[in-house]
DNA sequence: GTCTATAAAAGGATAGAC
DNA sequence: GTCTATCCTTTTATAGAC
């Protein structure tokens, strides 16, 4: 296979179970079966590579969840809570192996800003998008308790790093998370 | 003031920013206004200090989370979902300044196994305990999908490290995590 | 208890042969 | 594209003076 690809396999694997600091060079292009240069001859740096790394894994999801958002739009009338939900969370959960779920809590979790550099899209579409459609799905909610709950759904889908994966994990996560989302405002 | 507290504040600073291994010993005994050799005189070993400080910042929430659950198991009657909510989440928002709340995130999150070493506790204390009272309140739900949902709560309480810190941050989380648990049984 | 000095290893990066 | 060899820096840890 592609040493380049093999690279991006070998950085993700170790960047998920080591973090970003605690993997070196020397690991990954050992994990690869590359040679010791070989980061630098693709990369440049250790720190473009984790970028590549997170770049590959967020921009799929991010993808689908605007995907998904276009689709409740376009069926017209206002989307319900639950289907917001399902839209955001469902990426996470297609793409979810143990890896790959313990790989998005490494990025977004890990204080290396090597690992967060590429977080800015996922924010971004919040912000714009899944932020106005529940604004307007819960008329009575605060503008900062909905980003406190958003942020709440965020951690969940992420740093629940485990079992089960897949179908029964995502549908047990939209319970959970629709639950929350539509509770009454605090007070 | 005492020399070994020092490094154990300026260690938990720089942890919570950094991470483990984004941190060396010299970082630390600097930020500390201590020699270079103090970590290793004090504690050892870079990975002892790791455990003296997430020990010191874990084991007061533990207790706290303790307590509370006997007060309301004290009480008498079973408790309500919302009240045991409130007595595991509280005391993370009681000790919560945005540092303290970014070193939970770090020391749950952190691959370094010289963090999570000091995690077992707080899974115990649920398990035992938490997991018990939330079951025979919530007598609907199977013992899987109860776990995932607990597993949601901690991820919800430890990740969201933005604010707000303090009295309104804890009420927006038990809203959010009461309506979360108390959500009828998928399907 | 605190300091200096240094050992010993690991890390990121790159020059240059092939 | 791939490899070896090497530079230079940073790191953990400790020995021994004060």
């Amino acid at each position: 296979m592609d040493t380049r690809t093999q690279l991006l396999d070998a950085a993700e694997r170790l960047f998920a179970e080591r973090g970003y600091s605690g993997t070196s060079i020397r690991a990954i292009t050992n994990e690869a079966g590359a040679n010791l240069a070989a980061v630098g001859y693709y990369f440049g740096s250790k720190a473009d590579l984790a970028a590549a790394v997170a770049r590959r894994v967020i921009e799929p999801i991010n993808a689908a969840q605007g995907e998904n958002l276009d689709r409740l739009l376009a069926a017209g009338g206002e989307p319900a809570v639950a289907d917001l939900v399902e839209a955001f969370v469902g990426p996470l959960f297609d793409v979810r192996s143990a890896r790959t779920s313990r790989l998005l809590m490494t990025i977004l979790g890990d204080p290396a800003e090597e690992m967060r550099s590429w977080v800015g899209p996922v924010e971004a579409m919040f912000r714009d998008r899944y932020l106005a459609a529940l604004q307007r799905a819960l008329p009575g909610l605060a503008e900062q308790e909905l980003w406190f709950r958003v942020r709440g759904m965020l951690a969940v889908t992420v740093v629940d790093r485990i079992e089960p994966t897949g179908d029964e994990g995502r549908r047990w996560a939209v319970t959970f998370l629709a639950a929350a989302m539509s509770a009454p405002p605090t007070r």
